[in-house]
DNA sequence: CATATCATCCACATTGTTGAACATATATAC
DNA sequence: GTATATATGTTCAACAATGTGGATGATATG
């Protein structure tokens, strides 16, 4: 059975969590960049949203123009049940992992 | 670039954090099937604690027979200064992206 | 030599990552 | 108005790295 939920799977759906109807390719990217200090590719986010979705995880829907300036319209995405479910599992084993081992690992250089 | 620690090489490596010197093959597996609830293989184990001596942030060495009964002898694995090092990036990551969410992640059913 | 423990191999599935191309909205020039 | 420039966003395709499991091999003691 592959996993659960990949690393960066988590990361993204984490990201959407927060974000909730904000979520959208740049801003579920910025979210992951700001908060891990790592930079991603753009597609990156995509490609995995799209498996996300493909797996009943998420759902997305295209959006109206703004009237911001120019551009594409969006595609939003939401957290469906399930994704939530894997996204509690994924949680719950990192948090069962590390349990009592805060400190040490904050500790760490 | 690729992810600094994929899913499942974080679970082994918290898991020799935990274990120390008690490191090898069979404890790491119960450790995490025990704190995540989830079934591994062992080869599973051995194949994660392999790729990870060979980018050199795990060292292995055999160990004697031990007196218990027979079988062949245990190869321990030791956590080393990169390896914490890649561990505290994924955790503070992970941590980051969790920040504030505690309460809803636990609440998920 | 029988049996219990452990480790290794190998082949394949799933995830992760990136660069380049494609799509579509508004702005601006004529 | 119509063409073109530009800003935003998304899609594609190819390849690299990780995750998994079944079968096989190795080595200790009873």
């Amino acid at each position: 059975m592959p996993p659960l939920l990949g690393e960066f799977e988590q990361l993204v759906l984490l990201a959407l969590l927060r974000l909730g109807p904000d979520s959208y390719g740049a801003t579920v990217r910025r979210e992951i960049e700001t908060r891990t200090g790592r930079e991603i590719a753009i597609s990156a986010v995509y490609t995995t949203l799209e498996r996300l979705e493909q797996k009943g995880l998420v759902r997305s829907r295209v959006g109206e123009p703004t009237a911001e300036r120019g551009g594409r319209r969006r595609r939003h995405f939401e957290l469906l049940p399930p994704g939530a479910q894997a996204l509690k599992v994924a949680y719950d084993s990192f948090t069962g992992m590390t349990a009592g081992l805060e400190r040490r690992l904050k500790a760490l250089r």
